[in-house]
DNA sequence: CAGTGGTCTAGACCACGTG
DNA sequence: ACGTGGTCTAGACCACTGC
């Protein structure tokens, strides 16, 4: 049945309560975008595979292949979804070189950034406190698991990170699985424990170098550091994590781009 | 005469070299948003004031108002243009509230920001190190104006702003029209200069404060500041503003989103 | 009511990747 | 040769704005 000029959009249909106002209905792509994250939530297609092609889609969905096309058009845009002409749609994955440097912002003064490496020290259950509970969207005392690793460029350490996760889809980490595992911790994140990291929100701050700062950044206590707290969203704007960072900016900088 | 399947596209035609392996052409969207660019850039249409409807641009150009669409489509994503339905597409300005703080990322922690003003405390002409003229794109001894500025929330001081200007387009500045304008500076440069800044890359540091800082934001020396320098852009990539901003970051904050 | 941008469709052809 | 996404067109109707 073919839709369009004459007949009223498949979705979200136009009766129900009679003279009610009812909430005016929202275009055809965004509901196809609504489905399209659905499926990506729920992991009907896995990071790194092809999503069907916008001709099935539209049979699916049983709307035109252009607006199939201007929902993924959004999603791409956000980097949720990869389009590769003539191959087909793909789930972004953090495991292309592509995705590292959209969420590592440190990069050494003299362009390319070196070899980039993790030292993690520490891997254990922790409580949330209230203000880590706060950012993470759970109750006071909920389960975490709690990570701490130094990001060396080359061999010098740049950054000591302070990680928290929700115990909930995090409770089988351990120090082990972090040190046997190559590449971005949201590389192992996704494949490890299914939860894809999609955005995130960050707080800069300058701060002076603590005693357990200079220890494992080799600097100087009150030398000034770069505090970058973060707070990660996987799909429907679930906090899936609470990051604080201290940066040695002597030699490296966060570069970031306004437009 | 229509355009479309029979005949070729009328923007960077087929022939010319025969077998000679020219390069693709650009798909005609593209070539669109080359030229609504080019009359920005010339300044066609002013900040603020709306430009020809899409069935008008479609005529100019000679293609369907689907492709006007898609070149708008991208500079409207790229925050140069604003479309307001039932009203136009507009030229975008620095002087509306909405692109405020798409450029001022500091924030006081407690939410909203308060009210935030300038003080002026020097305004000169200035010659280009060469590491200032590498920035500008100029050359070494090239004319600059040299603005240097208190930004304060409420009542108090959190960024020292050095910022330099090409003496180009700059060359009239003085401290009177400083302290005169009201707004963004960046609403100066566009209507008392013609000068649009469209985009902007940052690199931040951490650093202590020297004795010139700390007099000017009333902090102790060797105070953790944020530093973010800053070069901003004007349409085709000319460079138009080096600054270099310290910040007091004890009850504000620097904010990014990754995505 | 006329004009603007916003949505949706349908179909043609192109460019790319693979078999 | 075939299937994928990419471009381009044409035309319909909707939603908002302002006269």
């Amino acid at each position: 049945m073919p839709l369009g000029s004459s007949t009223p959009p498949p979705y979200e249909s136009d009766d129900g309560g009679r003279a009610a106002p009812r909430a005016r209905t929202r275009p055809l792509y965004r509901q196809v975008r609504h489905l399209l994250l659905e499926s990506l939530r729920r992991g009907e297609w896995m990071p790194g595979t092809a999503i069907p092609s916008e001709t099935e889609l539209a049979v699916r969905f049983q709307v035109s292949q252009g607006t199939v096309r201007k929902a993924i058009d959004e999603l791409a845009s956000e980097n949720l979804l990869v389009r590769r002409q003539g191959k087909g749609t793909f789930v972004a994955t953090h495991q292309e070189p592509r995705a590292q440097y959209r969420f590592l912002r440190l990069l050494p003064d003299d362009g390319t950034p070196a070899a980039t490496s993790s030292r993690f020290l520490e891997c254990c259950p922790q409580r949330a406190s209230a203000q880590l509970a706060d950012r993470l969207g759970l109750r006071t005392g909920a389960p975490l698991m709690y990570v701490r690793r130094v990001l060396l460029f080359g061999d010098w350490p740049r950054v000591l990170d302070d990680i928290w996760l929700p115990a909930g889809p995090f409770g089988g980490l351990s120090a082990e699985r972090l040190a046997q595992y190559k590449g971005p911790l949201y590389g192992l994140f996704e494949s490890e424990f299914g939860v894809r990291m999609i955005r995130a929100v960050e707080e800069l701050r300058a701060v002076p170098s603590t005693a357990e700062d200079s220890a494992a950044l080799q600097v100087a206590m009150g030398t000034p550091l770069l505090r970058v707290d973060r707070v990660s969203y996987t799909y429907g704007d679930r906090a899936i994590e609470f990051r604080r960072g201290h940066c040695v900016t002597n030699d490296c900088h966060y570069w970031n781009r306004l437009a």
